[in-house]
RNA sequence: GGCCCCGUAGCUCAGUGGAUAGAGCAGCGGUUUCCUAAACCGCGUGCCGGAGGUUCGAUUCCUCUCGGGGCCA
């Protein structure tokens, strides 16, 4: 991550430590040691007003009255008298209680134009913090379709990567594909019975899963289809060789499959070890908890016991067989040493919440003091009509069918209303895979999405492609003005007198760091999407009311139209969307 | 039964311990001799589920409660 040389003085985060420090000062003017002897800590306290009239910064004074005994209007009236006004500030006024600062429209607009014209992408960014986040997302079944079902955890998981990254954390991307299981048994048993090798090489996912159905239908009339099953992964598990071939050609097939998916959406993991990765530490794993006292038997089953807030951990089943809590405490565990990270999230459905509770607290009974940096970053379920999709009845959507769904229907569009328009196949592609993206990333996380293609097909109001054709629409203006001999202004932001909504504009741009940052602490993407809905949308009433090109304004202008091209790239690359420059 | 999440406009959802609670969709009406109309503009009195509590101030935090969903047994 490059940091600018240019100095704190453009950083737009300076002039909020800067502004801070000045309140601080004034504060010891009033009442020299109200801050240390009150426990007063402005950085915490300073806040951005709801609207630009108000100013950039504002300072709460009602917390102060109570110490002080007068009014929060009286007192934001002393405190603003005795706060310093450098040149970069143009007012600082009491308000009603507050402190607010205005800074220097110049100085605003110099800061913020150049920093964005000229750092692009990473515009906002922070600098290397030495930290590593190891996010453990996607993470689909081999041998089973890459369903609407994964978009979620997968889109979640890369946007949270990206944002991290932007702010100068070491990202690892894990893929912990569900390669292991008993229904490996049952794939072969089917595959020996009904598989066809045609078909398997004309499309390796659609032929195992039409297998994986069949079995279950099968198996239905014929239950000793399920004991056949059975014994073939007891097999697999013995390292028959038969068994392990045909299981290695399943997981090759599949993740390849998956790998043309991730490229689609332009995603690219650091690791796929999968649940059968950690085969070989499952016995050290349960011999470290036994070692440490830590297990107990209940009905013939090996559990840890977690107190009364939480049911016990189950570790080894009455028969024998470990569970998917143990193969996670084992990876989390081997992670680690690989890894040292400081932060480990699991993108994973919000269902999942107690199983990752569990396995956090046994970690924390072994003595992995670093497990305080795991976190299960949960999200609601996707529910298509009246019910959630499920696989084993196979009733699902593929992923890849969505997409080009999307995809067509911005193919139409494009006809509809730009024929002429060059790489339309591309601009298609783009447009119609952003859309379905940026549809799961738009809301909190938390909330579950109810699946409608209707929504997903409509292209207006706050969607994907409504920051597209904004950010088009910049690139098209500013190649317009290149055509006519028109320029943006590349530097001397800080000799002009800028308009209201200029300056309103060139606000909202500054923020972008600190939405990112927000979006980074609160782990959530749609923080981000609704900033980039909010600039794209300023932006197009902005263009509507003034016109850029062709008046003494156009370098001016064209610098905003710049900048703000640049940000909504930027977010747009934080979301895992793609920027299309004519649409 | 225990635990977790959600409850804001007709629908889908933002939002924050503070300055008038906001968008999109749907609906109605308007804007293009001019930089992309996938756009823009206008039309919104919502017990912020309910009741208590903490606070100078609660839609936001706490407790209880009702409704919806989930997980575990």
């Amino acid at each position: 991550m490059q940091q600018r040389e240019s100095g704190g003085k453009y950083r737009m985060t300076s002039f909020k430590e800067q502004a801070i420090e000045l309140v601080a000062a004034g504060l010891d003017r009033l009442d020299p040691g109200i801050r240390a002897d009150n426990g007063i800590d402005v950085a915490q306290m300073i806040e951005v007003p709801p609207s630009g009239e108000l100013g950039d910064y504002a300072f709460p004074c009602f917390a102060l009255a109570r110490i002080l005994r007068r009014s929060p209007v009286e007192i934001a009236q002393q405190l603003a008298e005795v706060v310093e006004k450098p040149p970069w500030l143009a007012k600082v006024e009491a308000v009603s209680g507050y402190v607010n600062l205005t800074l220097d429209r110049g100085q605003l607009a110099d800061a913020v134009l150049r920093a964005a014209i000229e750092e692009g992408r990473s515009f906002g960014s922070a600098p290397d913090r030495g930290k590593t986040v190891v996010i453990d997302y996607s993470s689909p079944n081999i041998a089973k379709p890459f369903t609407l079902g994964h978009i979620r955890s997968t889109v979640i998981g890369e946007s949270l990567a990206r944002i991290f990254e932007h702010r100068g954390y070491k990202v690892v991307r894990v893929n912990h594909l569900g390669d292991w299981g008993t229904q490996f048994g049952r794939l072969i048993v089917a595959y020996k019975r009904w598989g066809d090798e045609e078909r398997l090489a004309e499309g390796a996912i659609k032929e195992l899963f039409r297998l994986y159905v069949r079995f279950h239908e099968e198996a239905e009339k014929d239950p000793s289809l399920e004991d056949e099953g059975r014994a073939w992964f007891l097999r697999l598990e013995q390292g028959d060789r038969e068994a392990t071939e045909l299981w290695r050609r399943f997981r090759a097939l599949s993740l390849e499959e998956f790998e043309s998916m991730y490229q689609r959406l332009g995603i690219r993991f650091d690791d796929y070890t999968g649940e059968s990765g950690y085969n070989d530490v499952l016995e050290q794993t349960v011999q470290a908890l036994e070692d440490k006292g830590l297990l107990t038997e209940s009905d013939g089953a090996l559990v840890v016991e977690l107190g009364d807030d939480m049911p016990p951990c189950i570790i080894r089943k009455r028969d024998g067989a470990t569970l998917y809590a143990t193969r996670d405490i084992a990876a989390a565990i081997r992670r680690y040493e690989k890894t040292r990270f400081d932060w480990m999230f699991y993108v994973v459905d919000s269902r999942q919440s107690l199983h990752f509770q569990q396995v956090f607290a046994v970690l924390k009974k072994l003595g992995m003091e670093w497990a305080d940096g795991m976190e299960h970053i949960a999200f609601g379920t996707l529910i298509f009509g009246e019910e959630i999709m499920s696989t084993r009845k196979g009733n699902v959507i593929f992923l890849e069918d969505v997409l080009n769904e999307a995809v067509e229907r911005v193919r139409q569009i494009i006809e509809e209303r730009n024929p002429t328009l060059t790489d339309k196949e591309q601009v298609a592609e783009m447009v119609g895979v952003g859309a379905v993206v940026f549809n799961d990333l738009a809301h909190n996380r938390i909330k579950d999405v109810v699946f409608e293609w209707d929504r997903l097909l409509n292209f207006d109001g706050d969607t994907g492609p409504y920051v597209q054709y904004t950010h088009a629409r910049a690139c098209s203006v500013l190649s317009k003005g290149r055509e006519q001999g028109e320029l943006p202004l590349e530097s001397g932001f800080a000799a002009y007198e800028w308009e209201d909504q200029e300056i309103d504009l060139i606000r909202l741009l500054g923020r972008f760091g600190d939405v990112v940052e927000t979006a980074k602490e609160a782990r959530e993407p749609s923080t981000v999407a609704r900033y980039v809905l909010d600039l794209a949308q300023k932006f197009n009433a902005f263009y509507h009311s003034n016109r850029i090109l062709g008046n003494e304004r156009a370098p001016l202008r064209l610098a905003i139209a710049r900048a703000v091209k640049e940000v909504l790239a930027a977010g747009l690359y934080l979301l895992n969307v793609q920027a299309p420059e004519k649409m």
